[in-house]
DNA sequence: GGTAGACCTGGACGC
DNA sequence: GCGTCCAGGTCTACC
């Protein structure tokens, strides 16, 4: 079956894939030679499915190698609409890009929007998964918990989601302590899936939450394992700019950028794009940085 | 509100 | 091959 799928333009598939490295990390896969991926999803109705995502101008077609119902239609048309932020306008960002060197590639690049995965759960997991540890040990992580929790793709075992909050729930601290090779994060990721499938916590309804950002950021906050970078870090992919994700990395481009290498603090960091408002953490996001290139993965 | 120390893993390095 | 050191954010206890 396809799916064709319209974006808003200025649209570029392969600028939203190597927005960051999420495109690296489980069940997302990337496609060698053409703009697109491939990503194992667990539809509402518990039946597994895969889809390939490819640029069609101006959005693109999804194809899933299954007949579907119309409610599974209609499920995988918003889960990739949110993945790829085909909905989001970007043209006041624009204008304030063409004004600056740095990001004046911004709109011919089509810059802006920031792959996600399909619910925020999985992103929360994988934003904590990349938190006190080396890149490689986040692409690690996650494919330790989609081979060990997730649901497979009828068929293909190899192949599997990533597991859904109530299946994460089932899992002991130990096991994925040890097995998983999650550390310290265990009692996070675990607290997180137990609250999430007993619905204490909606994570999903904060995608429609109309709050100010700094009450949004607070409920990110309270969840354990959540900081000041992976709050933030959550926010830009819930459309909300006003805040940096202040990590290692950044330290070490803005202080390259503007204090010739010397070691530098947070403050030094959000001085740097204070008059970029509320499209600051953007503004950091799709920086042309003068040290060790962009921050796009390939 | 700010700070120090613990948390855990894997890669780099020296022997 | 083994041991040690270090990088990477967040939490908790303490001041």
């Amino acid at each position: 079956m396809n799916l064709v799928l319209e974006a808003q333009t200025p649209f570029n598939l392969r600028t939203v894939i190597h927005s960051h490295g999420w495109i690296q990390l489980a069940p997302f896969d990337n496609l060698d030679g053409v703009a697109g991926f491939q990503y194992i999803d667990q539809l509402h109705t518990g039946r597994v499915i895969e889809m390939k995502v490819l640029e069609k101008s101006p959005g693109v077609s999804v194809e899933v190698g299954a007949q579907l119902s119309p409610d599974e239609s209609e499920e995988i048309t918003d889960k990739v609409a949110w993945m790829l932020g085909l909905d989001q306008d970007f043209s006041t960002f624009y204008a304030l890009a063409q004004g600056e060197p740095k990001l004046a590639q911004a709109a011919t690049k089509a810059q802006g929007r920031i792959l996600r995965s399909a619910t925020l759960f999985e992103d929360t997991v994988k934003t904590i998964l990349t938190t006190n540890t080396a890149w490689s040990g986040t692409i690690r992580m996650v494919q330790n918990l989609v081979a060990q929790f997730g649901p497979s793709l009828p068929g293909n075992p190899g192949k599997r989601a990533f597991p859904t909050p109530a299946q994460l729930a089932e899992a002991d601290e130990e096991t994925l302590r040890n097995q998983t090779r999650l550390g310290y994060r265990s009692p996070y990721v675990l607290e997180l899936a137990q609250k999430v499938a007993s619905g204490k916590l909606d994570m999903d309804a904060f995608k429609n939450l109309e709050i100010p950002t700094p009450e949004l950021r607070k409920q990110l906050l309270s969840i354990k394992g959540v900081g000041d970078y992976a709050a933030a870090n959550l926010l830009v992919l819930l459309g909300r700019f006003d805040f940096i994700p202040v990590d290692s990395w950044a330290f070490k481009m803005v202080s390259h950028e503007w204090y010739g290498g010397e070691p530098i603090g947070r403050s030094e960091v959000e001085a740097g794009f204070e008059d970029w408002g509320d499209w600051k953490g953007l503004a950091f996001w799709f920086w042309d940085w003068s040290y060790g290139g962009d921050s796009s993965v390939d």
